[in-house]
DNA sequence: GATCACCTACCCTCCACAAC
DNA sequence: GTTGTGGAGGGTAGGTGATC
């Protein structure tokens, strides 16, 4: 039995030396490996050339073997004729236009009518500059802001998937992987009814052939007959908000078997087991048609533990993770996963939530006591204690990537990927306080019941959507509001254009005073010289007086002294009163006063200083 | 009643991108 | 290169309830 570690030199090796185009073609294989590996528990493995599906192989131009003998072709080619063939890879490295990059792409795979020649010469060097996914070429909050996923209410079906831009992602499997992404961004994104305009296969086509191909792979095993039983019990979202979904919801689980959908391609790229022995509570083979996302979930959380523990080695009946780093977010905007970072990690928000308490609103918390009988303990203690555990979660999160909390926008966009977001959202159910509840019934819109309504619902929303929803699921919350609550169909704000765009604002400011207090850390842990706006305004109306006792005459040096002093007072925290003040006055008064000779200066927190040089 | 903390709403600025 | 746009963060006034 080989080791993890070589395995993954094997596989790093083999990576590293196949064919862009066959790595391609290899990646979509695999994904239907990793599904059916997830799903069931194992693989159908096929060690034969003739079960990689037909579609896969291609055909025409596109088959791979005729790509290898074309290439081969040109290769000897090259090597008999250098000076009359094109090199290659100087048309690799001089003319990376956006239309022979695009060949390499996987919809180009679909299109069947790529130019053989744009591929690169050599096996041993792999393609680096193309731009298999180019969205990803841009700062990570550009990715988050502007990757398909992220903009999905703004498609652009005529816009290349692949375009002119250069991305330096160093690890060829991550750029199979992009590819493969892109692939798929290009069957779920395209309007259905423009259909795909380079390519001779309808997406209709491709989903039938994902569904086809999964579904012969389960036949031939003999595990699932039912497709529709199958997929809905092995991803069911419903599951992650103990929530009935509406149908469509359903519906779209159900597909997920039809199509390697987000929710495979993200865990295949996190999960991997090693070895084949029952591991009590980890074991792969566990997972089967009946495991809810959330086990497999936490079967993957628990490789992610494995990981961390650094016992990377392979050792018989333990879970590894591996460690490619295939999928790190770098500079490059090459996105991928922290297991440091995940949003469904043991302090989980969706298990927090899970827990029977009610919404923590903190300024109207007798509500919440009321209605929270069972555990009547200390009311505040179980709001403080629950708030306390949010804020340590989302104090995790904001770590997880160093100082910036740049991990929860990957969070968010890794979580919006993993759970597909409910259309529409469910709200109907949700532990809504008492004044929240008497908003809803009444609809007269109060201070009060606004703040626990949106507590509610942005505890409930942040479970699929991070802290950075997109501007479409906002939009969906405030469509999901008005709908449910026809008595909120209403202007929260006179100022906004419709309801939809009064709540949408109101979401957008809830979720941004939420990523706020994360990163200041407030909930739990204030910075030590932090002063509250309160008490900023307090020590405006408070102003301070200083004077010296050694200059009693209103002089022009002594107005300059005091109204300097005045506002050197109100940048500075009490606490640093008598130290920062203390020195700043002294060089204040040596500056204002020309007096060099103060050196005892007697500083009181007072609102009148008498600060006496010399000690006099 | 004074003080304090929390929260929302609003304003401003910055940044990245797209369009021109 | 300039301009427009949208999203995000920071600052903060004011409302409200909790605490002393």
């Amino acid at each position: 039995m080989l080791d993890l570690g070589f395995v993954k030199k094997d596989f790093t090796s083999l990576i590293g030396n196949v064919h862009p185009w066959m790595l391609s073609h290899f990646v979509m294989w695999l994904d239907i490996k990793v599904a059916e590996y997830k799903v069931y528990g194992h693989m159908v493995l096929d060690d034969t050339a003739n079960d990689t599906p037909q579609w896969l192989r291609g055909n025409k131009s596109s088959d791979v073997t005729s790509i290898e003998k074309s290439h081969e072709n040109e290769e000897s080619m090259s090597h008999s004729d250098g000076s009359s063939g094109r090199p290659i890879q100087s048309f690799v490295e001089d003319s990376p236009s956006p239309s022979k990059q695009t060949r390499l792409s996987t919809s180009s795979s679909l299109n069947q009518t790529h130019d053989q020649g744009s591929f690169p010469q050599s096996h041993q060097t792999p393609q680096r500059q193309i731009s298999p996914y180019s969205h990803t070429h841009q700062s990570l909050p550009t990715l988050v802001k502007h990757s398909p996923m992220y903009r999905k209410e703004k498609p652009t079906a005529s816009e290349p998937h692949s375009e002119n831009k250069m991305l330096s992602c160093d690890d060829e499997s991550r750029l199979a992987h992009y590819r493969t992404k892109q692939f798929m961004d290009m069957i779920e994104e395209r309007d259905f009814t423009q259909g795909l305009r380079n390519t001779k296969v309808s997406q209709i086509q491709l989903q039938e052939r994902w569904s086809h191909e999964i579904e012969k792979s389960v036949n031939k095993s003999g595990v699932i007959k039912d497709r529709s039983l199958s997929s809905q019990s092995s991803f069911d979202p419903v599951q992650a908000s103990k929530q009935d979904l509406p149908s469509e919801t359903l519906s779209r689980s159900t597909i997920v078997l039809n199509e390697p959908t987000e929710h495979i391609k993200e865990l295949q790229k996190r999960l991997s087991y090693a070895g084949s022995q029952e591991v009590p509570g980890k074991n792969p083979g566990n997972i089967s048609s009946e495991s809810t996302i959330q086990e497999i979930i936490k079967i993957e959380l628990s490789s992610d533990e494995e990981s961390q523990t650094g016992n990377s080695e392979s050792h018989q009946g333990e879970i590894i993770s591996l460690d490619t780093g295939q999928t790190e977010t770098n500079l490059d905007g090459c996105m991928g996963f922290d297991p440091n970072d995940h949003l469904l990690q043991e302090t989980n928000l969706k298990e927090l939530a899970d827990v029977n308490i009610p919404v923590p609103v903190t300024l109207y918390s007798n509500d919440i006591r009321l209605t929270n009988q069972i555990n009547a303990g200390s009311g505040m203690e179980e709001e403080a204690s629950w708030k306390s555990k949010k804020w340590e979660y989302f104090e995790k999160l904001r770590k997880s990537r160093g100082s910036s909390y740049m991990g929860a926008r990957v969070h968010s966009q890794s979580l919006q990927t993993v759970l597909p977001f409910p259309d529409p959202f469910p709200l109907e159910n949700l532990p809504y306080g008492a004044r929240a509840k008497e908003m809803i019934n009444t609809g007269i819109v109060s201070r009060p019941g606004k703040m626990q309504f949106l507590d509610t619902i942005f505890n409930e929303v942040v479970k699929y959507t991070g802290l950075y929803p997109t501007p479409q699921q906002k939009v969906e919350v405030a469509k999901a509001i008005v709908t449910t609550f026809p008595k909120l169909d209403q202007k929260t704000n006179p100022g906004q254009a419709s309801s939809l765009d009064s709540w949408g604002t109101v979401l957008s400011d809830k979720y941004r005073n939420e990523r706020r207090l994360l990163n200041h850390g407030q909930f739990y842990r204030k910075p030590i010289n932090y002063v509250s706006p309160w008490k900023k305004r307090q020590k405006i109306s408070q102003r301070h007086t200083y004077t010296l006792a050694r200059h009693s005459e209103e002089t022009p040096e002594i107005q300059e002294f005091q109204e300097e002093a005045q506002n050197l007072n109100l940048e500075l925290p009490d606490d640093e009163l008598s130290n920062a003040i203390s020195e700043q006055l002294h060089t204040l008064v040596s500056r204002t006063m020309g007096d060099n000779s103060v050196m005892d200066i007697d500083i009181k927190t007072e609102p009148v200083i008498m600060i006496e040089p010399g000690g006099q």
